[in-house]
DNA sequence: GGTAGAGGGGATAAATTTAGCCCTATGCCA
DNA sequence: TGGCATAGGGCTAAATTTATCCCCTCTACC
């Protein structure tokens, strides 16, 4: 398994939080499950930019920082059910935050982001948590 | 220069966030900034865990992205000043929580952190902005 | 002349993260 | 029998990000 080489430093509580939410689809992945989204086959139908091999392993990480559960059903097929923990409900106003202030500045962030000489092709399909009426939502 | 070459997905306000704070170093370097530190050589101090080079470029990022202004003297030697942008200093209250989040849970998350077998060593002697007190606070 | 301070930035190597494939297992359906 | 769905996870190759080194500018100081 692939080790670290360079020392985490985890002084500063930013340092610490970026641990825990450092992976592409890791805020997406909390977002999901809080929203009441919990099998790993919906998640990823959700997100269509990731892979499965990605949510599973991001997912197993969230596990293993403790923010989210896994509960497996021993059917076949198998099923899977994650749920947020109580650190991990701690971290939503977070996420809920982060998730707001990009909406509410989509319009010039997409326009600096696309300046960006770096930025060749960009995708706008991804996600789609949004449409994820109040109603459906499983909260708690 | 480096190009992307997986398409950028900027659909949920998630990712537009990420991807302005994408950087090991930038959430601390707003940080700083907002809290009165704008001279790169004095950020640079504060974080002892970066180069001047990945500052340098971070720094380079946050201003492309419009998140914070720099203003050259033309002295010598040089002088710059950072100072958070209007939309930059909306971030403040989420990099607060990042960090507040972190600070809070620290001997739950510094456990299971350490428990994680990639993770091999540890450095906590990097950012001193807790040290700063609010008397040296320039915020505005 | 050599050194230090302040800032910028090119080039390249190393580290780390994602993407892509493949294989496991079982029951259901055509 | 072949294909689909569901979930895990090994392994390798790309992609992306950080770390390192080095050079440049100009001035002051020893």
């Amino acid at each position: 398994m692939y080790k670290r080489k360079i020392p985490l430093t985890m002084d500063c509580g930013l340092h610490l939080t970026k641990e825990v939410l450092n992976g592409k689809w890791k805020p997406a992945l909390l977002n999901a499950i809080a929203l009441g989204v919990r099998r790993p086959s919906e998640i990823l139908r959700l997100l269509p930019g990731a892979t499965r091999r990605v949510l599973s392993v991001q997912l197993k990480e969230l596990e293993e920082h403790g923010m989210i559960e896994k509960k497996t059903y021993p059917q076949l097929p198998p099923k899977v059910e994650y749920s947020l923990t109580e650190i991990g409900w701690s971290l939503m106003p977070i996420i809920d935050a982060l998730n707001q202030w990009g909406d509410t500045h989509r319009t010039f962030l997409e326009t600096v982001i696309r300046q960006d000489p770096k930025v060749v092709h960009i995708t706008k399909s991804a996600c789609q948590l949004q449409h994820l009426s109040v109603g459906e939502q499983q909260v708690g």
